[in-house]
DNA sequence: AGTCCACAGGAAGGGCAGGCGA
DNA sequence: TCGCCTGCCCTTCCTGTGGACT
């Protein structure tokens, strides 16, 4: 195939003397030219399309659980599960929109707030889910400051200043009981014995199927009452979902059908993950416009996959601490020299080193054992608790960063450490 | 069967910064 | 201004773990 990047174009083709003309040419060519999309919003994760594939049975569920708050009944509270990119959160907040229209029209009175917990200062904490709940129905406290309790007592008579229906919606509650504990979970469901004119119906969505065994038999049994769970799509499914969504997105005819199904191919291989097939698109689009062309191909979304991977690991480790740098610094350098997995006493000693040799402080092995487990948790790396027998139980540590972006990572990491 | 190793990871608490209310 | 409360990052102390070794 042959690629032309209108970029080289202009910076070669041209007799143009200086750098101000050559942008402002690039610039009234790009605006001149035509578009690949029609309307790329349509491709983002907060589009809400009007119509939902593939989940009539779930849609349908859902919204026969929250029914009776049209009727000033409590609905039970639920617990949402399914992978990533199952449509577990758009059909939650086309419920409840479709929920708020017809209570304006029926004259309900019913409140919805939408907390995703995986936010970092959002909900990371008991006082910041707090506050970001009261935020939710405006009243404005402070980041910190204020005793938990005070925090709990007020949004407590906010809520019963009313005779509503509250439906508190907690996205991704797995991240916020890892982090927190159950315990604030229990305090919820203690709520209503608190009110005296509004109810409060609770929705946990989380992608982790085991969740609910992980918690407290008493929080369990009362916000378990009701469970939906979301299945993967298939590539069939998924290709659907594509062309919906190609249909608005592009112009017609802008995406092949062979770059259609190797993008609802390769998401399917991805536990069905429609997101990401919906990100591999749009990104293989930006693609295909910069290079001038008219038209996705299948070749656009090899390189978009490289793309987005290369991306996430790039911008998450720009993002981390000095000390959580030195630690995935010492798993790399030890990745390389002996190849495959390594073992937390060995990244320690390296660490180590790597600090005195640069002049920084070094924490403690039970510190960096947790260091270890952030980078698991934000996908960097792999980690498997392992025992050696007589030489003792270790964790073994795998590097999940792909050849393809390796020398990008290094860049981000070297000019904090040298060798 | 008991011992031992090299950790994992929970619990408690210190120190600091920032904000609130009296 | 001061006491109290929070989040955050960290250390110290401790118990638990699982399979090789004795």
């Amino acid at each position: 195939m042959e690629k032309q990047s209108s970029l080289v174009f202009y910076g070669q083709g041209e007799d143009i003397s200086t750098n101000s003309k050559n942008i402002n040419n690039f610039f009234s060519h790009y605006v001149s030219k035509k578009s690949i999309f029609q309307d790329k919003k349509v491709l983002s994760h907060a589009f809400m399309p009007d119509e939902i594939l593939h989940r009539d049975q779930e849609l349908m569920r859902l919204s026969s659980i929250l029914a009776p708050a049209l009727r000033h009944y409590q609905p039970s509270n639920l617990f949402i599960y399914g992978s990533t990119g199952t449509g577990k959160t758009i059909c939650t907040k086309l419920v409840l929109s479709q929920l708020n229209e017809a209570a304006k029209s029926s004259g309900s009175n019913i409140k919805t707030i939408y907390i995703n917990c995986k936010m970092k200062k959002v909900a990371d904490t008991e006082y910041r889910l707090l506050a970001q709940m009261l935020n939710e129905i405006n009243i404005e406290v402070p980041d910190t400051g204020l005793p938990t309790d005070v925090l709990y007592r007020r949004f407590f008579r906010e809520i019963d200043e009313h005779d509503q229906n509250i439906i508190i919606v907690l996205d991704e509650i797995d991240a916020l009981v890892r982090k927190i504990g159950d315990e604030f979970l229990y305090n919820l469901t203690r709520i209503n014995s608190e009110l005296s004119k509004s109810r409060v119906s609770f929705i946990g969505i989380t992608n982790n199927l085991s969740f609910s065994n992980s918690l407290d038999a008493r929080v369990k049994s009362s916000l378990g009452e009701e469970e939906i769970i979301f299945h993967p799509y298939n590539a069939m499914q998924l290709k659907d979902i594509l062309k919906q969504r190609i249909d608005t997105a592009f112009h017609p005819g802008a995406v092949t059908p062979e770059a259609l199904s190797k993008c609802a191919a390769i998401a399917a291989q991805e536990h069905g993950d429609a997101r990401r097939a919906l990100d591999l698109l749009r990104v293989a689009g930006e693609i295909a416009e910069r290079y001038g062309l008219e038209q996705v191909i299948e070749e656009h979304l090899d390189m978009s996959e490289k793309k987005i991977d290369h991306d996430r690991v790039t911008e998450t480790i720009k993002m981390l601490p000095g000390q959580t740098k030195a630690v995935l610094y010492s798993i790399i350098n030890m990745v390389e020299t002996n190849g495959g997995k390594v073992l937390t006493g060995d990244v320690f000693g390296h660490y180590k080193e790597t600090c005195v040799r640069n002049n920084l402080r070094y924490l403690t092995p039970r510190r960096v054992g947790d260091l270890i487990n952030e980078l698991d948790m934000l996908s960097i790396i792999s980690t498997q608790v392992i025992s050696k027998g007589r030489y003792g139980r270790t964790r073994e540590i795998k590097l999940n960063i792909p050849d393809s972006s390796m020398d990008h990572t290094k860049k981000a990491l070297f000019p904090n450490f040298g060798e």
